[in-house]
This record gives structure tokens, C-alpha cells and sequence, in this order.
DNA sequence: ATATACATACCGACCAGTTGGTATGTTGTC
DNA sequence: GACAACATACCAACTGGTCGGTATGTATAT
């Protein structure tokens, strides 16, 4: 029996809560007892790994980002040898991941930094961190597509990666909303919709 | 002297509290006593007018559609004799509202429906309904756009409706991540784009 | 005109429970 | 035996919410 394996891992296990609770109920309004009752683990396991609650708060969106990013990174749709299949790919990627209830397809830091961007500092930036990042590898991809065909766009590469991910953050607040994943899925399409009619036959020609 | 204005008033003036309030520090993390404080009303006030923290959430979801429902009618863009001018229009509008700090642009109910969806029922249906009339407003004049040019879309204006908030939504969030409106301004500019692809000329023709 | 009756608006002390955080153990490991 | 990884007990501050009370307005009957 591996007893080492139930020592040493209340921070992992800590974290791995934070994810789902608090994407279920917000920062604010989950407590550290909740988050070590949700762990298995008391108070003093989460004190002894994070000095304050804001510091698993970034704790948590630095797992996140380990998470998705390996998620990503071994995600089939990297495979395509068109760039802008792979961005379509991610993309409809990103609506397969649509599945469960709302708490377990939404994004963490999206909802951590709303609640804490005016007074949490640290969170906001490891948030900001997660989510440009993200966009940062999506760059490439389209970059390579702007090239194929050519494009003279007034608009960069950088700024329509952080649209998806304004469009995936926006398509998150309406699921909450409605209750729903499906208005989510109609969003994705109608960004899939605007990089099809950007990059698609005659674009280069329609842009100058 | 109205003495009168001085009673009464109590509600209106911790509904106007909550707005700035709330779209600061979110609304699990701002508590009864501190909206009373930025009201300059007492705590007796509070529960005279609200018999809970989320019945005040609630009214303060409706007192944000009130206000916004207001700006939004009155707004130029409507004068517009083309629809899909009225439409670019409203967006124009909407980023020329991106000025002064984060909390005094951003949404009151996109920041509260990250937090109570799951937990506060009432809320979220108010949230949702605060959004779905916004954008159920759009709906006439994109479906006015869409029988001008003759589309046959594979998609509804409903659809193209929300997918705007969506947009604006997540923009909120990334100016929130990256503590400037630049950002949201970037993403309004695609999703103008993406409009004036999918309206365009020849418009009709690409899509089937 | 005025007394009675009642409703609305508001005040602020108070309460029980919860909050984030600390101080002091205990236990296994190198 | 030193140190990390926890556990337990505890605390002051704050939380949403209650409650008895007061000031003011209004309807009605006399």
C-alpha cells in the first residue's frame, strides 16, 4: 500500500476541488471550509500549502492552465494540415467539450476574474495569464492562414485569437444564463460562421 | 424643501448602490452592510425594502434592465433608415460606451449570473431575462436585414442575437483579465466584421 | 376640525452562525 | 532529531437577518 500516497497530496487534491466548486458556486462565495470538506482535508492541510485563500485562488488558475493546456496540447485537431482546419477543429473541439452541466464545461478563470479583478490583483493576473496564453497558441494557426491566402487584414492575428476566447467566455455567460449548453454551441458556430467567410474562397479578394 | 424626497427614497438609492457596487467586487463579496453603507442608508432600511440579499439581487437585475432598456431606446442608431445599419449602429454604440474604469462599463447581470446560476435561482432567471429581452430587441431589425438581401441563412436571428451579447459579454471579461477596454473594442470590431461579411455584398451568394 | 386607526418608511441594537486565519499539537520520513 | 505534512482547537471579525421601536402620512368617522 502506498501510504506515501495519502500524504503529500492535500494540495492536489485541494486544488482539484477548487476546480469544480468553484466553478459551481464562485470564488467568493465558496469558503476554504467548503473547498477542504470537498477535498477531504482539514483546515490546517490547506493553510499549511497556501498562506491565504487568494493564494489558492491563483494556485487554482495556474492548475487550470496546466490542465486545459495539456488537454489542448494532445488534442486530435492539431493533425490537420490546413491551418485554418486546425482552427476550425479547435473550435469544434471546444463544442464537444459542451457535455455535462453547466459547472463542468465552464471555465474557471473566466468566472474567478470576474469576481476578482478589481480586488484581488494576484488572481487577475494569473487569470489574464490562463486565458492569454491560451489565445497566444492559437496565433500560429492563424497566422499560417493569413499567409496562405494571403490576407491584407486590418486586423491581426493576436486580436482574433482573443476574440474566440471572448466569444467562448460570452458563450459561457449565456449557458449559465439560460441554464443550457445549447445558445453556447450556436455561438462557437457563428465564430466558425466568421472565420469561414474570413479565410474562405474570395476572402482576400472581399478584405484589402 | 421636498421633505419628502429625503423618505422614500431608500430603495432607489441602494438599487443605484448595487450597480456600481456589485459590478466591483461581485456580488457574493459585497455584503448587506457595505450596500447600505454606499447607499447612506441603514441596515433596517435594507430589509424593509428587501427581505433578503437576493431579493435585493433580483430587483437590482431589474433596476439594471430599466436602465439600460432606457439608453439603448433612446440611442441614435435607430434613425438609421437601413437595418443593418441600425444594427452596425448599436454596435458602434455599444463600444463608444467603453469609457471610465472597468466596473463602470461591464454588465451588472454577466457578472451576477457567473456567481448564482447554480445557487440563487431567482436570480439567474432575472439575469437571463435582463439579457434574452437586450437581445430579443436586435431581432426585428437583423431579421428586416436578412428578408432586404434575400438570406437563406442556416441560422435565426435569434441566434445571431445572442451570439452579439455573447460577444460583448466575453469582451467584459477580457477587459476585466487585462484591465483595459482595448480588448472589448477589438472584439465588437470582429463581430462588426463578421455582420458586414455575413450582409455584404455577394453576401447572398456565398451563403446558401 | 379633530380624534382614532392603521399603514408605510425607517432606525439601530442585537443574534446566531460563518468567515478567513492562527496557534499548537501529532506523526511519519530522511 | 529536524523537518515537512498534516490534524485539532480555537479566535476575532464579520455575515445575513431579526426585532422592538419611532416618525410620518392617510383614511375614516365623528
Amino acid at each position: 500500500m502506498p501510504k506515501v500516497a495519502t500524504r503529500q497530496d492535500a494540495r492536489q487534491k485541494l486544488l482539484d476541488a477548487a476546480l469544480s466548486v468553484i466553478r459551481t458556486k464562485g470564488y467568493s462565495a465558496t469558503s476554504v471550509d467548503e473547498l477542504c470538506a470537498a477535498a477531504g482535508v482539514t483546515k490546517g492541510a490547506f493553510f499549511h500549502h497556501f498562506k491565504s485563500k487568494e493564494e489558492l485562488g491563483v494556485a487554482a488558475a495556474n492548475h487550470w492552465s496546466q490542465i486545459t493546456g495539456a488537454l489542448f496540447a494532445q488534442a486530435p485537431y492539431h493533425e490537420h494540415a490546413d491551418p485554418l482546419a486546425r482552427i476550425i477543429g479547435y473550435l469544434e473541439f471546444r463544442k464537444a467539450l459542451l457535455q455535462g452541466g453547466v459547472p463542468e464545461f465552464t471555465c474557471l478563470v473566466g468566472t474567478m476574474v470576474q469576481e476578482s479583478y478589481e480586488t484581488a490583483p494576484a488572481i487577475r493576473e494569473a487569470c489574464n495569464a490562463s486565458i492569454s496564453d491560451h489565445a497566444a497558441a492559437l496565433e500560429p494557426d492563424i497566422e499560417a492562414a493569413m499567409r496562405d491566402r494571403a490576407l491584407a487584414a486590418d486586423w491581426s492575428a493576436a486580436s482574433l485569437a482573443l476574440h474566440t476566447q471572448a466569444v467562448l467566455q460570452g458563450a459561457f455567460i449565456l449557458a449559465k444564463a439560460k441554464g443550457g449548453a445549447a445558445v453556447a454551441a450556436d455561438s462557437i458556430d457563428h465564430l466558425i460562421r466568421y472565420l469561414k467567410l474570413l479565410f474562405g474562397p474570395g476572402a482576400a479578394e472581399r478584405q484589402s
